[in-house]
DNA sequence: TATACGTGGTG
DNA sequence: TCACCAAGTAT
């Protein structure tokens, strides 16, 4: 890529870029947190977050003061819930051992939760004018189109060999804006499935589009089965309000808020296996069970099917680890972040919840 | 190095 | 319905 090819992607970025939220500020602090919401997540789903996040935590401050569980709140529905803990636990980190300053040297930004490679780069190159190459999945894919790599470039070979010839040309004056550029060409023209050649500032000079070969590129990796996981969620009520309980801090849907339950095993009926579950998580069998709803939910690396239903538990029986969970209105579920599968059925629930308060009504 | 980690858009 | 994909990081 030489000084020419460099100018006309410039050129076209400065020219067509979209007019986008953390675009409009130079703020550190901001264009870390876009960079965080924007992994493995495309710009439409994450600018309205983006929004509403810095109308919370407008400073790094203010988020590192913030309780982790309002900024799970925050970051409900967006999904990778350790890119929020590790954020949080940053800002908190910024405000003990930086000053409350967001460190702008790269090896220090780097060494922040949450921060890896492509991150410290963007916001570096963006915020801090380093000249540092982001290696995403758009610059992956334009780049083996421009070389027409044939090799995988998910490898760490390839990655870091495609790292160290970017580096060799990204521009000193403006390394955000090519980094950018190199993103929104990914992400607008040179896209996965039929690229845009037609409207691409680089086409006349692309290897694959040459080759004629540009939409084969990058080879994809060998795919794998995603298991279907059933499993059932029991809803138990009592007094017009919902038992809800905090999984562990850690892990998958880490700090999140959901009903017990758990997975069918193999030849166990959902009845069975909603029985069993209530034991095991709180000591007590359901005195009476219904169905409320099934649910179908891709996680990113498995699938589920969710039984619902909604149990009531025996006179006096008491969840026995009360003290892990609270009892909540309908109203009050939405203080609280809730993984996706559990929200597909909210509106059932509370359904379910207003005819049995106005029995005999409607 | 390979796998875990969410969700929604898109064809 | 479904597979693929998206401004990746931690372990």
């Amino acid at each position: 890529m030489n000084a020419n090819d460099i100018q006309a992607l410039l050129d076209w970025y400065r020219a067509s870029q979209r007019d986008l939220p953390w675009r409009r500020t130079r703020n550190i602090y901001r264009i870390w947190v876009s960079e965080v919401m924007l992994q493995q997540t495309q710009v439409v789903t994450a600018a309205p977050y983006y929004r509403r996040f810095l109308a919370r935590f407008p400073t790094v401050a203010a988020l590192a003061a913030a309780p982790l569980d309002d900024v799970l709140k925050a970051w409900e529905g967006l999904g990778y819930y350790g890119r929020a803990r590790n954020l949080h636990a940053a800002a908190r980190q910024v405000v003990t051992a930086h000053g409350g300053r967001v460190p702008r040297t790269p090896a220090v930004f780097r060494r922040l939760p949450g921060v890896g490679d492509y991150i410290a780069a963007a916001v570096l190159s963006i915020a801090a004018g380093e000249p540092l190459p982001v290696v995403d999945g758009n610059v992956l894919r334009v780049w083996a189109r421009w070389c027409c790599l044939r090799e995988d470039v998910r490898t760490a070979r390839v990655r870091n060999r495609i790292r160290r010839e970017l580096a060799a040309v990204i521009p000193a004056a403006a390394p955000g804006d090519f980094n950018q550029a190199l993103m929104e060409l990914g992400a607008r023209v040179c896209v996965p499935r039929a690229p845009r050649c037609a409207e691409c500032p680089l086409a006349h000079r692309c290897a694959a589009r040459r080759a004629g070969v540009a939409a084969a590129l990058p080879v994809p990796p060998p795919r794998r089965a995603v298991p279907l996981q059933r499993a059932v969620v029991a809803v138990i009520v009592r007094r017009g309000r919902v038992f809800i309980q905090q999984r562990p801090a850690d892990g998958f849907l880490g700090g999140l808020w959901e009903f017990p339950g758990g997975k069918i095993e193999p030849g166990e009926t959902p009845e069975a296996a909603l029985v069993r579950e209530c034991r095991e998580e709180i000591g007590t069998a359901p005195a009476a069970i219904a169905p409320l709803a099934e649910v179908r939910h891709a996680y990113s690396h498995f699938r589920a099917h969710l039984h619902v239903f909604v149990c009531r538990l025996g006179r006096g029986a008491a969840p026995r680890v009360a003290a892990a969970g609270r009892w909540v209105t309908a109203a009050e579920l939405d203080d609280y972040a809730f993984p996706g599968a559990n929200r597909k059925f909210f509106p059932q629930l509370r359904e379910w919840l207003r005819s049995e308060s106005h029995p005999g009504g409607g």
